[in-house]
RNA sequence: CGGGGCGUAGUGUAACGGUAGCACGAGUCCUUUGGGAGGAUUUAGUCUGAGUUCAAAUCUCGGCGCCCCGACCA
């Protein structure tokens, strides 16, 4: 991608306001724009990095023998009845009149939903267990939008929801999708620490949440680095400095956090509710049980901003950055210079290196670098009459200091094992 | 939803109740070109509605919006 074509424009100042290490980055590198309190257009370069948290999400998902599906946004009064949920979420869900004057709202969620859809295929114990996952635009009319990406009142979420015969099935899935859950956070180069935490509205049995350590974050976690042992300060009261109640080795410290995933027990609430019932092999009709699993895209995608980034700008990891390395074409580009980063420009395109080339013109040298380290990819190449010479690019990490002259070609084959 | 802070040009900021100014950005020209270059010139603004006043960006009230703390987080 070359940059002149981009509609992007970085920022010098700070945006005015704007607390949340992730809303500033964001904003002034120009991958995202706040259109009003929680309500973000992506940019182009906060596009690709959201496409590839998404894509890391699919194929973990998809590993778990999931299938994606998409279920509406819009969404009449009349599924929400059965469960009862329409009144107690008046607060939180955009809920309105069409112009035929019949009730309809945006999904803040969608076990009502998938459990009607399911109620017209699951018939028999034969057709389960089955697990099918959206990733979706849901809305959310929060009191209080914050933090940047953080918690919006339109974002994307990854919601996955099982089928079981029993508790026993769903157990077992529920563990998997536990360990799948952790591996997307690592992917995206987050360690992340499963607590347990209330269920809520939904079940009476805990929920687990999934938690990135981050001075950012709206919850505090009771957390032994020695183990890994966590749990929510709503559910547990310990004190700081206690022993870990698991290895009684480590001491519990008290963290704050974010809460990137959540995943809980449904159990039988929604599908007695929709009727979703299935035959045993008795010929019993009984309840399917019931999972989902939820991941905030968006605020994962800040999360990793949040943990992330130096006094300079964003640090991406290579698994969600949205190019892999910034060319940038340095100095008065004569035609033999401008030919020259083309030539290399066109031998990463050919490779399937992904590269956002800096070829502005009249764009000194000095604002490339601070773009560049703003913008935050893992790799900056640099070609310029001195680099020319050699026939060579100049290579640097972005979260290192030094640099190195070596052939493109070259750095194509070391990136590329 | 309670509490607090704040709304001036695309962005960031000034202006005692009395001429709306500066910087960055953007446009044009010249000089520059390895860590946000320099000069000349142009562009563009008081959130909104009432009120007080000879006079309001400035004071008062309402509305709208943004940020922060708390509550909330299905």
């Amino acid at each position: 991608m070359r940059q002149s074509k981009l509609l992007f424009k970085t920022q010098k100042t700070l945006p005015k306001d704007e607390v949340a290490v992730n809303a500033q980055l964001l904003i002034r590198a120009n991958f995202v724009h706040k259109l009003m309190a929680g309500v973000y257009s992506y940019l182009p370069l906060g596009f690709r990095v959201r496409e590839k948290v998404m894509e890391i999400i699919r194929e973990e998902m998809n590993a778990l023998g999931a299938a994606e599906l998409l279920m509406p946004s819009l969404q009449p009064k009349s599924a929400w009845e059965a469960s009862g949920r329409w009144e107690g979420l008046q607060k939180i869900m955009y809920q309105f009149k069409d112009h035929s004057g019949r009730d309809v709202g945006l999904g803040v969620t969608h076990e009502e939903i998938v459990a009607l859809l399911a109620q017209g295929i699951i018939d028999s114990y034969a057709d389960l267990p089955k697990y099918v996952y959206q990733i979706q635009a849901k809305f959310r009319d929060e009191p209080r939008a914050k933090s940047g990406i953080l918690r919006g009142r339109e974002f994307t979420m990854k919601d996955m929801y099982s089928f079981h015969a029993d508790e026993k099935s769903l157990e077992d899935f529920y563990e998997k999708a536990k360990k799948a859950y952790t591996r997307v956070f690592e992917r995206c180069g987050l360690k992340s620490y499963v607590t347990e935490a209330s269920g809520g509205d939904f079940s009476k049995s805990h929920s687990h949440e999934f938690m990135v350590e981050t001075p950012a974050g709206e919850d505090e976690t009771y957390l032994c680095r020695l183990c890994g042992f966590a749990r929510n300060k709503e559910i547990a009261d310990f004190k700081k400095g206690e022993r870990c109640p698991t290895c009684t080795a480590g001491v519990l410290e008290k963290v704050t956090t974010v809460e990137v995933g959540n995943i809980f027990k449904l159990g039988t609430k929604f599908s007695e509710a929709a009727n979703l019932n299935f035959k045993d092999k008795e010929g019993t009709l009984k309840p399917v049980v019931m999972g989902s699993y939820g991941i905030g895209v968006e605020r994962l995608m800040g999360t990793i901003v949040e943990v992330h980034h130096d006094e300079r700008g964003i640090l991406w990891p290579e698994t969600v950055a949205p190019f892999t390395i910034h060319l940038l074409l340095l100095g008065e580009a004569s035609e033999e210079l401008q030919k020259f980063a083309d030539g290399v420009y066109h031998e990463f395109e050919k490779a399937g290196v992904e590269v956002l080339f800096d070829d502005r013109m009249k764009v000194s040298a000095g604002e490339k670098f601070y773009d560049a380290d703003l913008i935050g990819l893992p790799w900056r190449a640099i070609v310029s009459e001195k680099t020319m010479v050699q026939g060579k690019i100049e290579i640097k990490k972005r979260n290192e200091s030094g640099s190195k002259t070596v052939k493109a070609k070259e750095f194509i084959a070391e990136i590329k094992q």
